[in-house]
DNA sequence: GGAACTGTGCGACCAGGTCGCAACAGCGTC
DNA sequence: GACGCTGTTGCGACCTGGTCGCACAGTTCC
């Protein structure tokens, strides 16, 4: 698979199967890592590090080198397989693309929750009409503080 | 000035001498490179980095170190005076708090709108009534595509 | 089975910050 | 103006999260 564009046209492969068909599909090559690394993207459908999705793939296979984990979740990413989010200071986190959504995280706490899509639609119609900017609402978490915390 | 707790509830501080007047109504020490750095937020209202600021700073008092440079804005976020925004990858970007507003940046070409708050008053007020979720849409950006990039 | 090329482990490195420490400097008091 | 308390600073070491170059290993295709 080459590293450079290819664009996240495919956002939605739902299984381990079709990712390693797309993958083949871009010239890439089924490795053990990649199935091992899809397979814990698979399993639990949470938000983790490359750290934590590493552990898991190592507690596997020990000598999986975490380099290679940050490599595998680009190159997934760059297919479409895979988001980063960013849900405040510190790593970013992973998940599927089928089923990305918004985040709002609390500022004191850390307490997340999942945004549907729905929520943000005033606010990208009001961004497209104002400044002509299509917004994409998964990509950075929306701070602020959870009911707990106010 | 301690360095813990102390609310920033004084948020809109808006000359330099309102800031050091703050600084020392909490226990904090008038120094030189504080001026500097106060008065290098305030010539210019442009979002900057650290380093940014840092080399401002410097052009001045080149024996002003960076690490102070970091202390002294987190001192001056803490009372209110600055705010720090995450717009993209990449280091993050202080300005004055009197003034904060949300921003949209293109994660194509990094362009940067500043957005008014009442773009975000819808959002604002599903995310109170459906999560009772309390937004900050200041402190990382909304990422997304520019008209120029889509 | 071998050539061709992609992917991997490894260690070095990088950016953006943070921290501990000893020396220094504000600021209230005498 | 000197004194002392305590907050602040310069400095270097360190930390986290991530990237890169390299030589070797593994996959795929013929």
């Amino acid at each position: 698979m080459t590293r450079s564009s290819a664009q996240p046209d495919t956002a939605g492969v739902d299984s381990i199967e079709g990712a390693l068909a797309l993958l083949r599909e871009r010239g890439g090559r089924v490795t053990s890592s990649r199935v091992l690394l899809l397979r814990a993207l698979f399993d639990s459908r949470r938000h983790r590090t490359a750290e934590e999705l590493g552990a898991e793939v190592q507690a596997k296979t020990p000598e999986v080198h975490i380099s290679t984990i940050y490599r595998n979740l680009d190159d997934l990413e760059r297919l479409g397989i895979v988001v980063h989010a960013h849900l405040g200071h510190g790593p970013a986190t992973y998940h599927l693309a089928a089923g990305a959504h918004g985040h709002f995280v609390c500022e004191e706490c850390g307490a997340m929750i999942e945004a549907p899509d729905e929520i943000f639609e005033g606010l990208s119609r009001s961004a497209r009409s104002r400044f002509d900017f299509d917004i994409n609402p998964h990509h950075f978490a929306v701070l602020g503080r959870c009911r707990g915390c106010q």
